[in-house]
RNA sequence: GCGCCCGUAGCUCAGUGGAAGAGCGGCGGCCUUCUAAGCCGUUGGUCGGAGGUUCGAAUCCUCCCGGGCGCGCCA
């Protein structure tokens, strides 16, 4: 992180004091003040003294700052801080100041980066096993690009594999009048595309990018296998291969992979989708990528390896290739464990599932979840259980601001604190300050679930406000409180925004 | 068998060394005042189990139990 904030500014106070860096935090309960650091227990084996004894020499000497208002000890030796005036003025400013940028614009330095997302093979409409791929890897694009990153997203598809031609025989069946072959594609879209003529790949892949437009999902550039196959030969020389049962093997277990892999198939001696990946890896990172990211679903965690490997093989840092991976969308109706296959059709196409339940639920829906944790969702239920899903009560947090400034008819918002600040008021600006640390943990660890957990907090730190104070015609603390308001929606906007769901202004 | 992920309140889940949480559900209250999709109170947990490291463990390590997903010359 490149930038301070109003916490960062105050942890910078503790760590003059304390002579080494600082984190603060929130404490869970308001008797331990506004913010506590254990930077004295950590200390205390090094200095030979006892916890408490440092913690209160750092306790006295923060107490001076302006910002501080008390600095107590407690327990083992944490030193728990309540801030003063000075400090809320100055996080208030901070975030009007900033505006919609608060909390990013802080990557330092600005790299570009490849987000290749989705990916799933044009044999059918996109599943909602593929959404949440997308709606995880299209939140961790947003929030890289909210820091301040060059960021693009690409779809590589395959469109010349054993399940394309399967996928095209299919739709040929339907077109002579008979069946899809058993182990062909099954669904209702094989008839519809059977209507049209021609290939089916790229109408498929039409309705495939626009299901994901729809979802919010967009794709800056579209990567073919069948195109990157074409210059095996000329990689193949750099690589560490060798040959065994007729096939041509690369040596990826030498370079941190589980498994060599085939590259050049026995018999016939064609490539395998690893080749292609070999050359697509070579495309992304001589495109000018500094880093290229991997959104892959649980069931490729075999292969986590794999990318890196031939990384490290051709000679480039393999800490530009990152694999992000995410736990499986399991389906269930009435209880009931539904597989999913694309090719018997009885699986839940993204489309259906925002007719369903609407863009902004599904999209919350799917990344509220961490990454690592699989997702169950009951289809009986998913109607019902959207109705109740939080993404309302935060968006209603910001209608109710958005109705509040309509009504402010030019009143201006300001930082200054009036003389006494209310218990909302002050909860209500510290969870504000929160988001530029939230943000930057939430893009460093890829972790968007992060975030929606976050603006359900503010969200509720608002509504409390509003409850307990009226903003308008409050007299000389109306500047103060609109500037709440105006500060809360920039950061509620800016939370939903993050994750692709909007932010109404009514509801 | 081996590998990856998970096990926290009735349900769905946050919480990657600091003082156990949210939503939903249940029960009881609050609308002549900027949006009640809201607010307040209450109910509810030996953090799967056992050891270990640590001043301190839901969090780190080991083992065990339970669940998911992989282990192709498919992608």
């Amino acid at each position: 992180m490149s930038k301070t904030n109003a916490v960062t500014r105050l942890a910078a106070e503790v760590e003059k004091a304390a002579g080494t860096p600082v984190e603060l935090e929130r404490p869970a309960d308001a008797s331990h003040g506004d913010y506590a650091t254990n930077v004295a227990l950590r200390l205390a084996p090094e200095a030979r003294r006892p916890p408490r004894e440092l913690a209160q020499e750092l306790a006295d000497a923060i107490a001076s700052s302006p910002r501080v208002q008390r600095a107590e000890v407690a327990g083992p030796g944490f030193v728990n801080l309540w801030v003063a005036s000075e400090w809320y003025r100055d996080a208030l400013a901070e975030l009007l100041d900033a505006g919609a940028e608060y909390g990013g614009g802080w990557a330092d330095p600005r790299e570009r980066f490849q987000v290749e997302l989705v990916s799933a093979n044009p044999t059918g409409p996109i599943t909602v096993a593929s959404a949440r791929n997308g709606a995880y890897g299209d939140s961790v694009a947003r929030l890289l690009a909210f820091a301040g990153h060059e960021v693009e997203r690409e779809y590589y598809y395959n469109d010349s594999g054993v399940q394309m031609e399967r996928f095209r025989e299919s739709v040929e069946a339907v077109r002579r009048g008979e069946p899809p072959p058993e182990d062909g594609y099954h669904g209702d879209y094989v008839r519809e595309l059977a209507a049209l003529d021609g290939d089916p790949v790229p109408p498929m892949l039409e309705r495939i990018e626009r299901s994901l437009e729809r979802f919010r999902v967009h794709f800056d550039s579209w990567a073919l296998q069948s195109v990157l196959q074409e210059r095996i030969p000329e990689l193949l020389p750099r690589l560490d291969v060798y040959e065994k049962d007729g096939a041509v093997w690369a040596r990826s277990s030498t370079y941190g992979d589980d498994d060599d892999r085939v590259l050049i198939r026995s018999g016939e001696g064609g490539p395998t989708y690893r080749a292609a990946d070999v050359v697509y890896l070579v495309d992304k990172l001589e495109r000018g990528f500094d880093h290229a990211l991997y959104v892959l679903g649980a069931d490729h965690h075999g292969t986590r390896n794999w990318y890196g490997a031939i990384a490290r093989m051709l000679g480039y840092d393999p800490e530009r290739v990152e694999v992000l991976l995410y736990q499986l969308v399991h389906l269930t109706r009435g209880g009931e464990q539904t597989k999913m296959s694309k090719r018997r059709g009885d699986v839940v196409f993204l489309d259906d599932f925002v007719d369903e339940v609407g863009v902004d639920a599904a999209r919350w829906y799917l990344v509220a979840r961490g990454h690592d944790q699989t997702i169950e969702i009951d289809v009986d239920l998913a109607r019902e259980k959207s109705e109740k899903n939080p993404v309302y009560y935060v968006q209603y947090a910001h209608a109710r601001i958005a109705g509040i400034l309509r009504n402010a008819e030019g009143a201006s918002p300001g930082a200054e604190p009036p003389p006494e600040l209310a218990r909302e008021e002050r909860d209500l600006v510290k969870r504000l300050a929160e988001l530029p640390k939230l943000v930057a943990e939430s893009t460093e660890r890829r972790a968007p679930h992060a975030i929606p957990t976050y603006a359900i907090r503010v969200a509720d730190d608002f509504h409390r406000f509003y409850h307990h104070h009226r903003v308008l015609g409050s007299g000389k603390t109306e500047a103060f409180r609109l500037g709440l308001c105006v500060a809360a929606k920039s950061v509620i906007a800016r939370c939903l925004d993050l994750i692709g769901v909007e932010a109404p202004d009514r509801m």
